[in-house]
DNA sequence: CTGCCATTTTACCGGC
DNA sequence: GCCGGTAAAATGGCAG
């Protein structure tokens, strides 16, 4: 049997908290995406439009990242938003 | 008909902003965490059986979590119920 | 072109209206919970904690499985972390 | 206090077995849909599309049904499925 | 009507 | 490069 307790069991243990660390991190930022989306409804935005707001600029970023290894500066900094 | 490109247009446009800034940092963390993964597979762990590990600890620390807060009386009373 | 009223066709339909039909089935058993929480109510007990319980007796069950599955030498050695 | 053992515990108890029951048969129904899918997948078919025709025609049949208290019958019974 | 929770859908990641 | 499975996002539904 392996030595559990020894050099690989700390290492493991290492990564496994580095990682454990990170996702609190990134649980805490999807909280203050949620908070954001519950303060917009508030105000009266459409939730489910921002949502789809959102996906269409990351489309439309993915786009043109890969289209200005062709193009020069056609696309604007911002879509416009509706 | 409202002025689109008004004050509403502005509050939107902040919230959404503010969504996709957090959204980046997210994406960060999650790649420093795919990073973490590919350097424990480097050095000989199984990723696979990681994430098993941290799930486990992850439900482990909710049970605990939400034992604590009550049904402090119904609960032991009532849960093996076989 | 391919044949759209073919075979696929109908092999399409038939998996559709298969998965139709359990959802039926599935709604059904749906609504009965639905009319025993209303009963629960209705005599007195709390809806909310009583989806608490079974939550809580879900989460213990899936628990014990897993940990019982296997990862019989890095659990108890790893687990505490503390 | 309560008595925690007697006849609302029994009562409660009985609620929560049988809403477990019916969700046991829930969930069963939904490992049948899942592998449905999975077999039209492994016939061919876009899982993602198929969830698309079915929520069309959830909908359609929502719509006919509110409409059939004006209308006479006008709808076909099946929707052609593409 | 609002917030919460369950379910469902989508996206991702590792393995083959 | 696909596939299976797991985690995250999103939608829908229910109780208050």
């Amino acid at each position: 049997m392996v030595e559990t307790g020894g050099i690989a069991a700390d290492a493991l243990r290492s990564f496994i908290e580095r990682v454990e660390r990170l996702e609190e991190e990134k649980k805490a930022l999807a909280d203050d995406i949620k908070d954001i989306y519950a303060e917009s409804k508030s105000v009266g935005f459409d939730v489910k439009i921002m949502r789809q707001i959102i996906r269409l600029r990351k489309m439309n970023e993915a786009d043109r990242q890969e289209q200005e290894s062709f193009l020069p500066i056609l696309t604007p900094t911002l879509m416009p938003l509706a």
